[in-house]
DNA sequence: GGGCTTGTGGCCGATATATGTCCACAAGTC
DNA sequence: GACTTGTGGACATATATCGGCCACAAGCCC
């Protein structure tokens, strides 16, 4: 074993136990103590915050230092990652998508097969998505990583688009960026076939797959991607731009829709709210959890699931006899 | 620079961009192209799978191996993925919470204090949870990786405790395992004070810190730990057990309730469900969205919170003069 | 096929590094 | 004070590293 392999051997044993003393760590690295030593050095001169303690139950031991050493994961672990950014990406987190995104990249593209394909399986059995807010914008990862590697590298893809009228047609673009908005993902790239930029939703793009071809970037027509995609969806109306009037004051009414919807408020005590939802149990959800009188303006297929809503609900709670 | 690091730079190298040519990686690393390839041969021996594109346009790119070689991220990305193994130990996954936990107790280990600052800013601004399933065992991360780091070096911990009646005090215990049972996470540990094993539901725990004095692991009294605490906490009731009867045949309303309550038939067209609930709203939200005629028997304070629900959205959407 | 680019790998010699052993010492615990 | 455990200097030896040079192989473009 050469020393570079010993260093980074070393270090997955810091990281998978707090507490090491100095002869375990020698046996199990089949060097001399001194050569330990000067190992942990080594590491040290590096960056890595590894401390020493002496005396009776001394040993050396891995902490929180000022930059990031890389990481030993087990396969478990690695899995558990992807699990991890694949929610983050998918769910109504703060967290930038860009930063997970180009973790998993990474992440995905040295990953073997074989743990590829548990991951694969795990979400194939996962469950249905009660909760509506998760339901919104679920994609496979494996098109999601090979987006995302395209993107990185500048390379040609290929993938098979459901449009929003139900037809699949397949795409050849030239990636330029993903972008969340609104808790989805969204594609932006230039369409070889139109030889146009256009936005595609990341959770309705299939088979994705990579040419092998690159490409010398683009300047997008616009200075901010985010921006670019929100003006292109603008356009297009929301599933369900359900409208209330709430009897309660603006600010809790803000507080309890958060960012899922707009408030405005008409005096201290009623504000106006707008949820733009994909689902009617999210909006019904939203709607009935304020906890406040409300009155819903539309549309006609919110006010009519809610009120079934109502129906079930006030006639399935009389008072037993 | 010694060959160690540049090993590990162009370790980073190769799994920021996909593809490099020679002698850019040469003009990064500051070394001749000879020496560039002798590192490019040590990592292969290593097991990386480097491959090599010969030609006009080729250059050296890392693809999928057999092992998981050690991740060079940055501190972004080490954000993203904490949170998404935060999302994965609280949330409604399928995957191993211990993979999760090992992996962030990894990270988290090393994690430059000013990264783990802005984790913990994000998760104070987090939405405060609008989606009823995600709301359910929301925990620090802190306090969590505090307790895995613990239970894996076997170090005695202090911390906090809410108990159900809402009094907190201090415990301090041995900590020997945590396991996710009905999405939330149960910390098994053996409690100093009492002398006897207890399980702490890790939502519930604050302030955890290490104590640095190690112990000796005691057998557990049972053999799977989940079983335990199963067994365990099956004896308490849960906060709000939901009963209803529900009109639509057990299979379908199985599949719409998944695992978060239970369901048995009582004819082809009907069928009895319960639910476990901490939170009104999620309770509410499950009955709701079924989508069929429901019968709510209990308990009281459900019943009267479902008909305040129905009564809202009912005066709510009257049609529109 | 010819010219071009780009990676491959052998060889050499000067230099730097790694390693083990021995030892005196420092800083903890009991 | 005895014991444990990490620290670091010295030294001799074996081995690795590095750059430059060169002939070759494999892909691309004309």
């Amino acid at each position: 074993m050469s020393t570079g392999t010993r260093a980074l051997e070393l270090l997955g044993l810091l990281q998978n136990r707090r507490h090491w003393p100095s002869h375990e760590l020698a046996r199990r690295l089949s060097v001399s103590q001194r050569t330990l030593r000067r190992d942990i050095d080594r590491l040290q001169e590096l960056g890595y915050p590894i401390t020493a303690t002496r005396g009776t139950g001394g040993g050396y031991q891995l902490s929180p230092g000022a930059s990031l050493p890389p990481l030993v994961l087990s396969e478990d672990e690695a899995a558990a990652i992807v699990m991890g950014l694949q929610e983050i990406t998918s769910g109504p987190s703060l967290m930038s998508a860009d930063a997970a995104l180009s973790a998993m990249a990474k992440i995905v593209q040295v990953l073997p097969v074989r743990i590829r394909r548990r991951i694969d399986s795990l979400r194939a059995v996962a469950v249905p998505a009660r909760n509506p807010a998760a339901r919104v914008g679920i994609t496979d990862v494996a098109s999601l990583t090979t987006l995302a590697l395209a993107c990185r590298d500048t390379e040609t893809v290929e993938f098979a688009y459901r449009s929003r009228t139900g037809q699949t047609a397949a795409r050849t673009v030239h990636p330029h960026h993903i972008v969340r908005v609104e808790n989805r993902l969204y594609l932006i790239a230039w369409d070889l076939d139109r030889a146009d930029w256009r936005t595609f939703r990341v959770d309705r793009i299939g088979d994705a797959s990579r040419t092998g071809t690159t490409f010398a970037p683009r300047p997008l027509p616009a200075d901010d991607p985010v921006e670019y995609v929100r003006a292109r969806i603008g356009a297009m109306p929301a599933r369900y731009p359900v409208r209330a009037t709430v009897g309660a004051p603006a600010e809790r009414v803000r507080e309890e829709i958060a960012h899922y919807g707009t408030v405005e408020p008409i005096d201290d005590t009623s504000c106006r709210v707008e949820i733009a939802a994909d689902s009617l149990d999210w909006a019904t959800f939203c709607i009935g959890a304020l906890d406040a009188p409300v009155v819903v303006h539309g549309p006609p297929e919110a006010i009519a699931y809610m009120r079934a809503w109502g129906r079930r609900l006030t006639a399935g709670t009389q008072e037993p006899p």
